[in-house]
RNA sequence: GCGCCUGUAGCUCAGUUGGAUAGAGCAUCGGCCUUCUAAGCCGGUGGUCGCAGGUUCGAGUCCUGCCAGGCGCGCCA
C-alpha cells in the first residue's frame, strides 16, 4: 500500500484508501506492545506514542519504557533502567519482519525514548496516491439541529456562532462518512414572537397588509420594534419594572397564537414566515443550508406533545403537583440528591405543563425529540419552503396534512441526534434529556447529545466602534453580552456587508496586477469574507467566551481564514505558472522513483520539505480528533499551521525557477498534496479557496 | 446555597490519553517587494502556566484545598 506512488501513480480510488499513518501507528503500537512483553514479560497494552514538537529528535517518540520501569518495580521490586529497557525493545523491534511497513529504523534516545523514523519517501508516495479523506459510507444516521433562531428579528453575531459551529459539525461528520439531516427548529409560539406582535398591534399600530407593505430588511425593522417593546413593556424605563397591564398583553398575544386561529395568529404567522425566510437568505450567504425545519407549532397541534405526556405519564416520570409552591404544574422531579439545592429562590423540579395549561419549552422540546429518534408514532405533514439556487429544497413542517407534499426524503428516524445549544441551556437541556431518556431508554438517547458552546460577547471597544451606548459600570467588564432586548448587538448581515467591503478593497487594490474583471472580484471577496467570519467564529475552542472585537474579525491577517485562503491561493498561482512554462506536471513522484525520493528527502538543502509533509500526513488523525470531540477548532488551527508551512515553504522555495528537474518534481508533488490537504480541511470548516485572490 | 466553566506572554487564545527546550496571532522594535501575489516572509522584546500542597522517573496537563472571574438554577426560550 505504501508504495503505490511509484508502481501506479495516482490510481488509488477512494475505496483503497486507508488513512496511512493511522495504520501505521496502529501497527507499531501492537508490535512495542508485544516487544515489552518478549523482553520483559510484562506486557504495556497501548503504549503512548506521540509527534516530538522537534521532528530532528524523531517523526514518532514512544516513551514506553519509563512506564515499563515503573510497572516492573511494583510487580518484582526490581529497579530498571528505562533506556536499557528501551534498547531491548529496540533490538525485539529490529528483527526480521517485526516492524511495520513505512518504518524506516529506530533509536533509542535520552533516557529511555524509543524513537521511531519513517519512511520519508514511502508516506509521502501513499499521501499523493490517496484522499485523506475517509469516504467509507456510514449507515449511521445522525440528526444535527442547530441555528433555532426565534424568529422575530435579524441574527445576530452570537447566532452565527451556532449555525457556523453546527454547520461545521456537519461536514466534518460527513467527510466522517455519516449520513447527516440538519434540521433548524423553529419556535414560531414564543415569547419572543408574541412581543413583536405586541409591538405592531399596540406599540405601533399596523394591519396586517400594513406589515405586509414594510419594505426589507423586515427582519431589521423588526429588531428594532422588538427592543422598543422591551422598554415600552417598562413604561419606557429600560432599567424600570414591567407593567402588568402590558404584560397581560402579551400573555394575551401567546394565547392567541397558540390557538393557530384569528387575526392575531395570522399576524404572526407572517411575522414568524418572513423573519424565517429573511434569517435563511443570512445563513446561505455563509453556505448554511438546512434539511426541514420543524415548528413549535406543529409539535403542540398534531399532538406530538400529548403522545409524550402519555408516555411520560405511564413512565411515572412527570407529576401533578395538588399543592405547593407549583400548585396546578406538571413537573418532573430532580434527583435526590439535586433537591438539596431545593429552596425558597431555587426549585429544584422542573415544569413541563405550567398550572394554566401551557407547556413549557422543556416539555414540548422533549416531544420533538422523541420524534427526532422515531420514538413517537405519528408525523408530520411538510411543505416546501425554499429552494437553494443548487435545487436543494429545504422542507418545513404546516399544520394542514391536506397541503402537505409528500416528495420529500424521510425526515426524524434518526440513530442518534446532535443539538448545538449555547451552554447557558445545559440545565434545561438535562432535564430534557432524562426526559426523553424515561420513556425511551435506548442506546440512541444516551449517544444523543446536548452540543454545548459558550456566549459571544462585545469588547468595549467594539460597543465604540459599533457606536452602542454602554452604562459606566458596563465599561469596566470584559466583556458586554449581547442583548436583543437591547438591541444590543451586531448583526450578521451588518458584520457580512463589512467584511464583503473590506476585502472588496482589498482584491480592487491588487486589480492591477491580477487582473480580473468586475464580477470576479465580487465573487472573491464574498469568498473571503465567509472565510474571515467562518475562521474566526471557529478558531477558538466551544468552551471559550468569544469577546467579539471588530478590528479582529475584520482581519485578513494572521490568523485568520484569509491568510490560509491566501496561502493555498499561492499554490494555485504556482501550478499556473508551471504549467505556462511548460512544466511536466504528471506524475512526478513516479518520475523519480523511490530511491530518489529517498535521496532529495535526506538531502541537508531540503531539510524544510519533510515537515510540510508529515503535517499533510496527520490530516485523517486531526480529523478524526475533530469528529470525536465535536470541536472544530482542532481543525480550524491544524489548517492554519498548514498554511503557515505553506507560506514559508513558498518564501524559501522558488519551484518555478528551480533548475535542478529532480528537485522541482520533488517540490511539485508537494505542493500538490499541501494544496489538497488546506482545502480538504477548510471544505470541513465550510471554507471555499478561491482560484485567485 | 448548589452546579458547570475559566484562570498560560501587554491583549486574544492553543497546548492530544501526563513526555524531550511551554507555542501562535495581535501589539511592539528591526529587516525583506526588478524573483511563482508583501492578505506574505525573517529576526528581536515579552512567561513564578492564579496560589499552596500532593501523586510521579517526569505535571500547564492528574488529585486536594484556597483565591479570582464568568454562567446557570424562571409557571422564559
Amino acid at each position: 500500500m505504501v508504495d503505490s506512488a511509484f508502481s501506479h501513480a495516482g490510481s488509488a480510488g477512494p475505496g483503497d484508501f486507508r488513512p496511512m499513518l493511522d495504520s501505521l501507528t496502529s501497527a507499531l503500537k501492537s508490535q512495542i506492545a508485544a516487544a515489552t512483553e518478549a523482553t520483559s514479560g510484562l506486557r504495556v497494552d497501548d503504549p503512548v506514542i506521540d509527534v516530538p514538537r522537534d521532528l530532528a529528535h524523531a517523526d514518532l517518540a514512544c516513551p514506553v519504557a519509563f512506564d515499563l520501569a515503573k510497572r516492573i518495580k511494583t510487580a518484582t521490586g526490581e529497579k530498571r533502567a528505562p533506556r536499557d529497557l528501551a534498547t531491548a525493545i529496540v533490538g525485539w523491534l529490529q528483527e526480521p519482519g517485526r516492524l511495520p511497513a513505512g518504518i524506516a529504523r529506530l533509536d533509542v534516545a535520552g533516557a529511555g525514548y524509543v524513537n521511531v523514523f519513517l519512511d520519508r519517501a514511502a508516506i509521502l508516495a501513499a499521501l499523493v496516491a490517496g484522499s485523506p479523506m475517509t469516504t467509507t459510507d456510514g449507515a449511521e444516521k445522525v440528526i444535527v439541529e442547530h441555528t433555532s433562531v426565534n424568529p422575530n428579528k435579524a441574527a445576530h453575531i452570537g447566532h452565527l456562532r451556532n449555525s457556523v459551529l453546527g454547520d461545521s459539525i456537519v461536514r466534518i461528520l460527513r467527510a466522517a462518512g455519516h449520513r447527516v439531516e440538519i434540521q433548524n427548529y423553529i419556535d414560531n409560539t414564543g415569547v419572543q414572537v408574541a412581543d413583536v406582535v405586541v409591538g405592531f398591534l399596540h406599540l405601533e399600530p399596523h394591519t396586517l397588509d400594513e406589515i405586509k407593505a414594510i419594505p426589507d430588511p423586515f427582519d431589521y425593522y423588526c429588531w428594532d420594534l422588538y427592543s422598543r417593546v422591551g422598554v415600552w413593556y417598562r413604561d419606557g424605563n429600560a432599567e424600570g419594572r414591567e407593567n402588568p397591564e402590558k404584560l397581560a398583553l402579551r400573555a394575551e398575544a401567546q394565547h392567541a397564537i397558540e390557538s393557530a386561529s384569528g387575526p392575531i395568529a395570522e399576524m404572526a404567522e407572517y411575522v414568524a414566515m418572513r423573519n424565517l425566510e429573511a434569517l435563511l437568505r443570512t445563513m446561505y450567504r455563509l453556505g448554511i443550508t438546512y434539511d426541514v425545519m420543524p415548528r413549535e407549532s406543529e409539535v403542540l397541534q398534531s399532538n406530538f406533545w400529548s403522545d409524550a405526556f402519555e408516555m411520560m405519564k405511564a413512565a411515572g416520570s412527570i407529576h401533578y403537583e395538588a399543592d405547593g409552591k407549583h400548585a396546578g404544574c406538571w413537573v418532573m422531579r430532580a434527583e435526590e440528591a439535586d433537591a438539596s439545592t431545593d429552596d425558597d429562590d431555587f426549585a429544584a423540579d422542573k415544569i413541563l405543563v405550567k398550572s394554566n395549561g401551557l407547556v413549557t419549552y422543556a416539555g414540548k422540546d422533549i416531544a420533538y425529540h422523541l420524534w427526532k429518534l422515531n420514538r413517537i408514532d405519528r408525523d408530520f405533514s411538510y411543505r416546501r419552503f425554499h429552494e437553494y439556487p443548487d435545487g436543494h429544497v429545504v422542507w418545513i413542517t404546516t399544520p394542514d396534512p391536506s397541503a402537505g407534499e409528500t416528495d420529500h426524503a424521510r425526515f426524524g428516524h434518526g440513530d442518534r441526534y446532535i443539538n448545538v445549544i449555547d451552554v447557558g441551556q445545559s440545565y434545561v437541556q438535562d432535564f430534557v434529556k432524562k426526559g426523553v431518556m424515561s420513556v425511551a431508554n435506548d442506546p440512541k438517547v444516551a449517544a444523543s447529545t446536548h452540543l454545548d458552546y459558550e456566549k459571544v460577547g462585545l469588547t468595549v471597544a467594539a460597543c465604540d466602534d459599533l457606536g452602542l451606548p454602554l452604562a459606566d459600570d458596563e465599561r469596566k467588564r470584559t466583556f458586554i453580552g449581547m442583548s436583543g432586548r437591547k438591541g444590543r448587538g451586531v448583526k450578521a448581515d451588518d458584520l457580512l456587508d463589512m467584511l464583503e467591503q473590506n476585502a472588496l478593497a482589498e482584491v480592487r487594490s491588487r486589480v492591477e496586477k491580477m487582473n480580473y474583471p468586475e464580477d470576479e472580484q465580487a465573487a472573491i471577496a464574498h469568498t473571503i469574507a465567509i472565510g474571515a467570519v467562518r475562521y474566526f467564529l471557529l478558531k477558538f475552542s466551544r468552551n471559550a467566551v468569544i469577546a467579539f472585537d471588530l478590528k479582529e474579525a475584520l482581519s485578513f491577517q494572521g490568523e485568520a481564514g484569509p491568510y490560509i485562503q491566501y496561502s493555498a491561493v499561492r499554490l494555485n498561482s504556482i501550478f499556473a505558472k508551471l504549467r505556462d512554462a511548460g512544466v511536466d506536471l504528471d506524475d512526478p513522484l513516479g518520475r523519480l522513483g523511490r530511491d530518489r525520493v529517498t535521496e532529495l528527502l535526506a538531502a541537508e538543502e531540503n531539510a524544510d520539505f519533510w515537515p510540510v509533509v508529515y503535517l499533510c500526513a496527520q490530516l485523517p488523525e486531526t480529523l478524526a480528533r475533530t469528529a470525536a470531540g465535536l470541536e472544530p477548532s482542532i481543525i480550524a488551527r491544524y489548517a492554519f499551521q498548514a498554511a503557515q508551512l505553506t507560506n514559508e515553504f513558498y518564501h524559501r522555495h522558488q519551484v518555478r525557477n528551480e533548475t535542478d528537474a529532480d528537485r522541482q518534481a520533488l517540490m511539485i508533488a508537494i505542493i500538490g498534496l499541501v494544496q489538497r490537504t488546506l482545502v480538504d480541511a477548510l471544505a470541513t470548516l465550510g471554507i471555499d479557496v478561491p482560484e485567485r485572490m
